[in-house]
DNA sequence: CCAACCTTAAACAACG
DNA sequence: CCGTTGTTTAAGGTTG
């Protein structure tokens, strides 16, 4: 009996150690894979307002008790990954095809949100009808069930057309439940609503409106800026619903929010920049508008953050088909018969959302320069998407691996640094390898040292995707730990803790960011327009990143500061920009080698993430745990 | 087609 | 003995 490939070899320590080792791509998300992140996401999503997103978790070792049945992954279907698409077809062919597939999908998520939306209604109808009837005693919590799933497709709804809002896919949704009628922006004509809004209540012709609007989407290609006018509340997507609430929650409330503000913007709402991660206080829609051309002009961090909005938009529509699903399925069981298309008895967030759309492109808050739209001009055929970023949008949703992204486009700190409430929440896979992820896990800790305990504990924490399969994960943790040269572990009081020499995993980069000439064309076909540059800048912000926690910090200092410094001094940079987190300058961070890491405590657990999370919907108990840990042997 | 990368899986050792 | 932490090896997939 000779194993197969037993080679326990003793003997060679790293012998076989590529000395070049990179962390540049992304993990292989397979079509399915993707799917099946998202139907992940939407149970999730599901689990935690069920559950009142309460959950108990006293120990970081214990997951939060989301599971999730693997039987869901029997349901991806077959689809064209993005890159096989990519490979077919010319960039230009692939913008159109994507245009066209973004209108048919607001198309179709249109009127399946009013589809749905009549379902329910009927559904609650009914059911409310039998509950007096007859007491039915059973049929209680099924219908509590039913109402929270209500809830749950309005409040998706109502993120979604936020979040086309907010990417400016969707010029603007005069109702959408959100807002008031009454305070619609001039944009939308009051005749059209009037028609509309017949034509919705006459319930059949409403699809073929919808229609109408979707294309029109598409068609007015000319229209460049999209994200123009409207009143948009601010993106309420987490608020938890209380577990048992059972009334209908009218829209209404944050109404009055938008009454406030005259001349608004989509992204500008309670003083402060809605940007995704932003949060920088403006006084007023001036000054507002000064800091969105300055801060979140066209270059790569806007980019990458787009990107990941559309994901995010994207998540939510698989989400809503699921869920829509569920819901069928519910009361299939319940043998309610989702037919008969009837009158819903008020105004509908989805309803609104077909409404929208028309005319509104053209209108344009005055005070808005909008530098960055001009920018993106060239692309001139495309109107619906944030074109700039669409081609790689294309890419990121995908199967695709990009292992450019990550160095070209998407400066991991970066893009997490906006986005980590989304991937908090969502569980969609990072964009970013294994090596990329612990780098910046420990480099944002105030000493630049993690045990392997808490590099777990950190990608749990920050990602909603690491909260699934440990095993796997964990062991690819350590398998890079191991792997990579820039990860150096140090033997310490409390055991072992690993460090990145900033230095080895610089190493390698600039071979290959200048290496590959086909990168290079890829990412401008891809990119497009200035994204060279940006790329640049993104490989620098990489390379130097550090905390994700303060979005202001990041969107300033950092970022700004750091294009100015130059790449070759990242580590003086690093260094700068983590003295903010009140560490002691240590001279070396590099070769702590045989430190014994003496006194690290610098208890100064929450300050930074204080800074951001109000909303975030997970309760991290290991957060104190963790910070906790370090010695404090005074 | 190949090489380089990355992820995943798994065997195995050292340690507490 | 078990679980954690580290190391290695191998295989499979993607990309250039």
């Amino acid at each position: 009996g000779a194993s197969p490939s037993a080679g326990p070899s003793v003997g060679g320590s790293g012998a076989l150690r590529r000395e070049e080792e990179e962390e540049g791509s992304l993990p292989p998300a397979h079509p399915a894979v993707s799917l099946l992140q998202a139907l992940q996401v939407a149970r999730q999503f599901l689990l935690q307002q069920a559950t009142g997103l309460s959950s108990p978790s006293s120990n970081e070792g214990k997951q939060p008790a989301v599971q999730v049945p693997v039987s869901v992954a029997m349901m991806s279907p077959q689809m064209i990954t993005p890159q096989q698409m990519q490979q077919i077809l010319s960039p230009p062919q692939l913008q159109a095809l994507l245009q066209q597939q973004q209108a048919i999908m607001l198309q179709q998520l249109q009127e399946y949100y009013k589809k749905q939306q009549e379902q329910l209604h009927l559904q609650l109808l009914t059911q409310q009808q039998a509950g007096k009837q007859q007491p039915k005693e059973p049929l209680g919590n099924k219908q509590l069930a039913f109402q929270q799933q209500l809830l749950q497709m309005q409040q998706l709804q109502q993120q979604h057309l936020l979040n086309l809002q907010r990417q400016g896919l969707v010029s603007l949704p005069p109702g959408q439940g959100t807002v008031p009628l009454q305070t619609l922006p001039q944009a939308v004509c009051p005749s059209d609503l009037q028609q509309l809004w017949k034509e919705v209540t006459a319930a059949q012709p409403v699809e073929d409106s919808i229609k109408q609007e979707g294309l029109d989407l598409t068609t007015n290609t000319s229209n460049s800026t999209s994200f123009s006018a409207a009143k948009v509340s601010p993106p309420i997507s987490h608020h938890p619903l209380p577990n048992g609430q059972s009334t209908m929650h009218t829209p209404r409330r944050d109404s009055s929010s938008h009454e406030e503000t005259p001349g608004s913007h989509p992204l500008y709402g309670h003083g402060e920049c809605k940007w995704p991660g932003c949060e920088t206080l403006c006084e007023d829609l001036g000054q507002f508008v000064k800091h969105l051309n300055t801060e979140h002009a066209l270059d790569d961090r806007s980019t990458a953050q787009c990107r990941v909005q559309m994901q995010v938009v994207q998540q939510l529509e698989i989400q809503l088909a699921k869920e829509s699903e569920r819901l069928q399925a519910m009361m299939a069981h319940l043998h309610m018969r989702p037919s008969e298309p009837k009158p819903f008895s008020q105004p509908l967030n989805l309803v609104s959302s077909a409404t929208l759309s028309k005319s509104t492109s053209d209108t344009f808050p005055d005070g808005l320069p909008h530098p960055p739209t001009s920018a993106t001009a060239p692309i001139t055929p495309l109107r619906q998407g944030p074109s700039v970023i669409s081609s790689s949008t294309l890419h990121n949703m995908g199967p695709i691996r990009r292992r450019n992204s990550e160095k070209f486009c998407t400066p991991i700190s970066s893009e997490l640094a906006q986005n980590h409430e989304f991937y908090k929440n969502a569980d969609v896979r990072p964009p970013f390898t294994y090596a990329s992820l612990i780098r910046q896990a420990i480099l944002e800790t105030p000493d630049r040292q993690l045990t392997l305990n808490e590099i777990y504990n950190w990608f749990t924490r920050m990602f909603a995707y690491f909260r699934r399969n440990t095993a796997t994960w964990k062991n690819a943790v350590r398998h890079n730990l191991s792997l990579h040269k820039c990860f150096v572990r140090v033997e310490n009081v409390k055991g072992a803790v690993w460090t990145v020499d900033e230095h080895e995993y610089q190493k390698r980069r600039p071979p290959k960011m200048t290496g590959s000439p086909t990168l290079v064309k890829n990412m401008i076909s891809g990119l497009g327009y200035g994204a060279l540059n940006a790329s640049y800048q993104a490989a620098l912000a990489e390379s130097s990143f550090p905390l994700l926690n303060s979005p202001t910090m990041i969107n300033t200092s950092s970022a700004s500061g750091m294009l100015h410094v130059g790449h070759d001094d990242v580590s003086s940079t690093v260094e700068q920009v983590n003295s903010n987190g009140s560490f002691p300058p240590r001279s070396h961070p590099v070769h702590v080698k045989e430190e014994p890491a003496e006194a690290e405590d610098d208890s100064r657990p929450v300050s930074l993430m204080a800074t951001t999370n109000q909303n975030v919907t997970i309760p991290d108990d290991r957060d104190l745990e963790e910070e906790l840990p370090v010695e404090d042997l005074s």
